[in-house]
DNA sequence: CGTATTTTGGAGCGAGCGCACGGAAACTCG
DNA sequence: CGAGTTTCCGTGCGCTCGCTCCAAAATACG
């Protein structure tokens, strides 16, 4: 009925994730996002909208593929603490991998935008949400299974293991001493 | 010998302090510095170099007023414990007492600019280091005094705490329920 | 009081920003 | 093959950006 992409949509919003995951929001262009994604800018604009819109697009592209993976993690069968390990050492081990590698994007967007934006603060909540509720799953498991004393609540406990894991990816972007950061993780798993 | 400035320079940096704080560095424009300071743009220049230079010297700014603070509160005495308890719940409540906190300046800069740039980058790491430090040797005073066992290396220690500490205040952008964080607080303070 | 020196305020520079537009191009379908 | 529809590409608009410059203003000193 009328000429044909010649790109894909998903792709393009690959792209566009990676450059805003890694420049930040005010800090990526529309020429930025136009060259990273190969397409011109008034098909960006005929498919994601304004440059806004695309952010948002790009953070919830990041949910359903980063964050999921996440989750996945803990979703797998085996003994609850080597899940929760398992979380940690993947993200430390991916943040030290690539040194061009710019954290978590959504404590990004939390950082830099969710206070100015409401729509980026409450996606961003729902991916805060999201892991601290396949935590809180994952540990009530452990506690059912006498892997966790049940003395503290899975919920405590779940958002104390998400405090850390955030914290854990602030530091690695400084602290690039694996080591000293799998200390952490160790410390932490073991206390439970 | 010349014309007196009328403008405290003291004065001058802390109001840029608090705008890069909490607008972010891409998102201040020389103008909003330049309003929020009250300075002309001339007398920003002449005083501060560019717009990132005053952003370095606004990041030290914060170490000197607001990362001393949290160090101080960790060097005073009484018991080890209630010491990193306060060290908490103070940054929890002062996140959560002004609607138009931002967090902690140095998690910003480490988010938004520690990766572009190479002195913001020393910068956030002399911030996270002196913090570390002062945990560790609080810890430390606390394992000589028996209050915390000597089981784990008190830099490990030292390291899990500030991981917590930094998810917390990632956390706090976001979920506004003070007895959930403080939760967190508790539970992370009694595992020691 | 005149001169030297520094600060101040404001105008304005070139560049890049987000975004819009219009015509050519590439398809489907009658 | 022509009509209709959507996408593509380049140009450029209006605006704001970081930054500069300069003349007026305000002081200290001989």
């Amino acid at each position: 009925m009328a000429r044909p992409r010649k790109f894909d949509e998903t792709h393009a919003l690959t792209a566009a994730m990676e450059t805003f995951w890694r420049r930040g929001y005010e800090a990526t262009s529309t020429r930025n996002l136009s060259d990273s994604t190969g397409l011109g800018q008034s098909s960006l604009y005929n498919t994601f909208g304004d440059k806004r819109e695309l952010y948002l697009r790009a953070l919830r592209h990041y949910y359903e593929t980063h964050t999921a993976e996440q989750t996945a993690l803990l979703d797998r069968p085996g003994p609850v603490k080597e899940r929760l390990r398992d979380l940690m050492v993947h993200a430390v081990d991916t943040d030290l991998a690539d040194p061009e590698a710019s954290g978590c994007f959504t404590i990004n967007a939390s950082v830099e935008k969710a206070d100015s934006d409401d729509e980026v603060r409450e996606e961003v909540r729902r991916h805060f949400t999201t892991v601290e509720r396949a935590l809180t799953e994952t540990i009530a498991r452990g506690q059912r299974s006498g892997e966790i004393s049940p003395e503290r609540s899975a919920g405590t406990l779940a958002r104390q293991i998400l405090s850390t894991y955030y914290g854990l990816r602030v530091l690695a972007r400084i602290q690039k001493d694996r080591d000293a950061l799998l200390g952490i993780v160790e410390s932490t798993v073991s206390a439970l």
